[in-house]
DNA sequence: ATGATACTTGACTATTTTGGTCAGGTTTAT
DNA sequence: ATAAACCTGACCAAAATAGTCAAGTATCAT
């Protein structure tokens, strides 16, 4: 189980950009410089925050993102969500009572990993970008 | 996020074995058929479950596999140790005070990773196979 | 002895996912 | 006007995944 980049990025980003929160935009160029992301991937990721509502942009000169809503009602679930980073334990539908490979029942394990799936998004749903700054500015005196 | 195939079928795998444990030794062509898995792609991952001795191999006629311990002792975290699914949130190596991408210190999130994969382990540690078997009776009667 | 069954090993491969890059826009403050 | 910054979509290389295939060796049942 491995979480990827994209996801990784996408939390990094928007702590760094939590801290400027309600001042003033802050831009990709500056996040890509301070967190070392690929300012082009990261325009992907944001393309895909701003989608889901959980940042805005503002154009032009002195542009850049700021959030969309408190952050401390950004769970990671919602940003994980928002760029795809999906947790999946199984391959089969869960709503199907189909199995995996097409079988017609689900597979011995299946419980099991529904379990898992719910143990792990449990962790996401408890923190919130807020608390994720608060943590890191703790640490840092 | 995902779980891959190599970790599901090797614990769907071990607990069709486990409920056959003591009896007889259990085929991995038998393995394949009831749980509908490629049986040369068994033969890998049991191939690794018997060098980190989880199972026992009995060659020959009417051979196959047998656990090595008991079903109460295999927790979850050994089975995935053994076939090298791993949890992995991070890609910079934890003992190393460097950052992901060869920074000189760790980024604003590392500490967040770190809950998420101990948090995850959690969840393995906790089960064995001896329970995965016997909840699996249960939801059949 | 001799099949047949089943484990053993290692190489090989197709597909998918990941982690980006690149090229060309559009918008807006100054 | 022009530079900063967002926006979009296509493209691509490398890695990981999920297997397959081939060629064994060991052991039991008959
Ligand atoms: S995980 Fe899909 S059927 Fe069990
Ligand atoms: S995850 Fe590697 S430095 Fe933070």
């Amino acid at each position: 189980m491995r979480l990827t980049s994209k996801g990784r990025y996408a939390v990094m980003a928007l702590v760094d950009l939590a801290r400027f929160d309600g001042i003033n935009p802050v831009s990709l160029r500056d996040i890509s410089l301070r967190q070392g992301i690929s300012l082009d991937y990261l325009e992907q990721i944001f393309s895909k925050l701003r989608k889901k509502e959980i940042v805005q942009s503002v154009r032009g000169t002195q542009g850049g993102y700021i959030l969309n809503r408190k952050a401390k009602e950004i769970k990671l679930t919602n940003i994980f969500d928002a760029v795809d980073e999906k947790v999946k334990t199984v391959q089969c539908k869960k709503e199907s009572k189909k199995g995996c490979n097409g079988k017609s029942t689900k597979c011995l394990t299946h419980n099991l990993w529904d379990e898992l799936e719910t143990h792990i998004n449990n962790f996401f749903d408890k923190k919130s970008l807020d608390d994720l700054v608060k943590e890191n500015l703790e640490r840092r005196f």
